[in-house]
DNA sequence: TGAGATATTGACCGTACGGTCTAGAACGCT
DNA sequence: AGCGTTCTAGACCGTACGGTCAATATCTCA
């Protein structure tokens, strides 16, 4: 019924986050959204509620793309045991640095960018990092070493592990140094316990 | 030689400081500032030239007080060997979001919210993370453990802290459990290598 | 083919933003 | 006391912001 939409939704939506992604919420103004998406003013509205809908929105679209992506990859067998899976993840994320990739992560800036003042966002981004959690818990469970570890220390290095990707990335978008960053993964690897003992 | 100043500027800047905070460059209005400042427009403009710079001299401000509040405790011999240091850093963190403080870290904030796209916030940023970064290694010095470590592991292991310092702080704005976070904490400290044999 | 429904467009709106400027107040110096 | 200098106060400015709306276009279905 009615005139049918002539934009991709989907595709307006990637733009937006892109957008989201690089300036953040305040920084990005609805001129920059309009331009990026490549729709007139009142069409973003009839689609979209407002800005921080369109914000939601393409925190979900990257939920769904992007940070679907790394889960897979966490519980890809094809790519090799839990060890490899997780370093996959991690030289992707150095791989964007070495092509002059400094976004970061979308969700990590939404986690500090929006979830402190924004319900919603914050329990969206809660939800996509527990699942990012779970993921990486797949990963470390998917490794011989852990046979004998107690579901607890599974737990924890799964979140220790979380939680050096969340460094890594931030890290990352602030400019630290390639070469430096490489060090922190290797050393982030190196000592979440799945690896074999250590030469010195 | 003129009328003398009638609030203390650093005062001033420490009220700047917690709003930009919590709220992010953006995100706070020259309003806002002004009433957490409690002076007036033009006094304002007659100390600091613009918003960026107040900013700036805020996350200065930032650095001489937390940061080196931090680097201060990592090298403080009174608190223990280089485990207990660190240990005491992150726990801090911990400390501040039992009580409910969940507006991270400045620093953090600051380099995914400004430091991508002003390149002297960038540069601070990118300095106090090198402060920080040494203050670990010293402390990762001071441990009996690393006597025999390579000097490059050791500089690895302070940059694996500091990335896993920043990854807590960030879980911490973003809403992240509490009691997550605490298993996060301890993976850490027990995964850098600075601890005993672990039991399993 | 006409009625109803929905999308597109861009002019338009009120507001709040960052920043300036003018009066006048409070100092040091001679 | 008078002068030069600096600070305070807040009215004021242009602009860019997020959001609305009326006119028009394009579809479905009877």
């Amino acid at each position: 019924m009615g005139r049918p939409r002539e934009f991709d939704t989907d595709k307006a939506l990637d733009r937006a986050m892109g957008v989201f992604w690089v300036k953040g919420y305040e920084g990005a103004s609805l001129q920059d959204l309009l331009k990026a998406m490549k729709i007139a003013r009142g069409s973003l509205y009839k689609a979209f509620k407002d800005k921080h809908s369109i914000y939601l929105a393409a925190l979900d679209r990257y939920d769904h793309t992007i940070v679907q992506g790394a889960v897979d990859t966490l519980r890809d067998e094809a790519i090799g045991d839990g060890l490899a899976r997780i370093r996959a993840l991690f030289e992707a994320a150095q791989a964007a640095v070495a092509r002059a990739d400094r976004r970061g992560c979308f969700m990590c800036n939404a986690a500090i960018d929006q979830a402190p003042i924004n319900p919603k966002i914050r329990a969206k981004v809660g939800s996509m990092m527990k699942r990012l959690e779970g993921a990486f818990a797949s990963a470390v469970e998917a490794s011989r070493k852990t046979a004998s570890w107690s579901a607890k220390r599974r737990v924890e290095t799964a979140r220790l592990l979380l939680n050096s990707y969340m460094g890594v990335r931030v890290l990352a978008r602030s400019g630290y140094p390639a070469d430096d960053l490489v060090s922190v993964i290797n050393a982030s690897l190196r000592n979440c316990g799945l690896e074999g003992p250590r030469s010195a």
